[in-house]
DNA sequence: CGCGCTCTACTCCTTACCTCA
DNA sequence: TCTGAGGTAAGGAGTAGAGCG
């Protein structure tokens, strides 16, 4: 196939349609047995559009071809080359930023694991305490080693007082001190997933929580039921 | 309006040459 | 001088979109 040299369109203009196919041919391996470089000039030039401008308009390729002393289709191949190189130059940048991003979310969900290691040996700890409510009354003091004040030992024997939760127990309101946490942590997640100004791949559209990977999903809760055996369970 | 055809310009992949360490 | 790697101009296949009958 020759689509190398259209018919009607600038090469028409350079009569290069009179040749015939072999001709074509043998001239096209003529050139590029004398392929050149162009000139630091002839890039400088063609650079400094590609800069403003990645795709040429025909009359523009048209009037830089003869600024130049080349061909138009020259012209065209080398902003295709140019462009394909740009292209490839950009999935580079953006595996980069991806990488940078994935390390960084990595290293949080590993700090984040070993935060909930120690939560999770706390509550253990706490919870082996409350498994021994007589010898802590016995003693006149609270779970954190307070007297726990007032009241009869008539009115403790009459009903023993409902037991806390693990959460008041450790003293945190039932979802307020992990589930402010947790919002915490999720705000430097998206955060740290976030470039300012944004890349190409566009590593903010994470934070989106229509994302599929947004951090609910990533993290397996939902902002609803922050503190959730969801939660609890995640990845261990 | 829908369809098929042609033309043009594009992307992607490849080839062939050049340059340089 | 030889050689291999990397850069780049250009060829070729495939394709999308516009124009036309």
């Amino acid at each position: 196939m020759e689509r190398g040299c259209i018919p009607g369109t600038e090469e028409a203009i350079m009569a290069e349609d009179e040749l015939t196919q072999n001709q074509r041919k043998k001239k096209n391996y003529n050139k590029m047995k004398n392929k050149r470089r162009f000139s630091d000039e002839q890039i400088r030039l063609l650079e400094s559009i590609f800069e403003s401008e990645t795709k040429l308009e025909p009359r523009k390729k048209l009037q830089l071809a003869r600024e130049l002393g080349l061909q138009p289709r020259q012209v065209a191949i080398w902003f295709q080359n140019r462009r394909a190189r740009w292209k490839s130059k950009q999935i580079e940048q953006d595996y980069r930023a991806l990488r940078a991003n994935y390390d960084n979310l990595a290293s949080r969900f590993e700090s984040l694991k070993n935060e909930k290691q120690a939560l999770m040996l706390q509550l253990q700890n706490l919870s082996e305490l409350l498994a021994e409510p007589h010898e802590i009354n016995k003693g006149g003091k609270g779970v954190d080693g307070s007297s726990n004040g007032g009241g009869s030992e008539a009115e403790a024997e009459a009903e023993p007082p409902p037991k806390p939760s693990f959460q008041q127990a450790a003293g945190m309101e039932d979802r307020g001190f992990l589930g402010l946490q947790m919002e915490n942590d999720r705000d430097k997640i998206e955060h740290a997933g976030k470039k300012p100004g944004g890349d190409l791949m566009g590593m903010e559209e994470y934070g989106n929580d229509e994302s599929p990977a947004s951090p609910e999903k990533l993290y397996g809760f939902d902002s609803a039921g922050l503190f959730n055996s969801q939660w609890l369970n995640f990845w261990t």
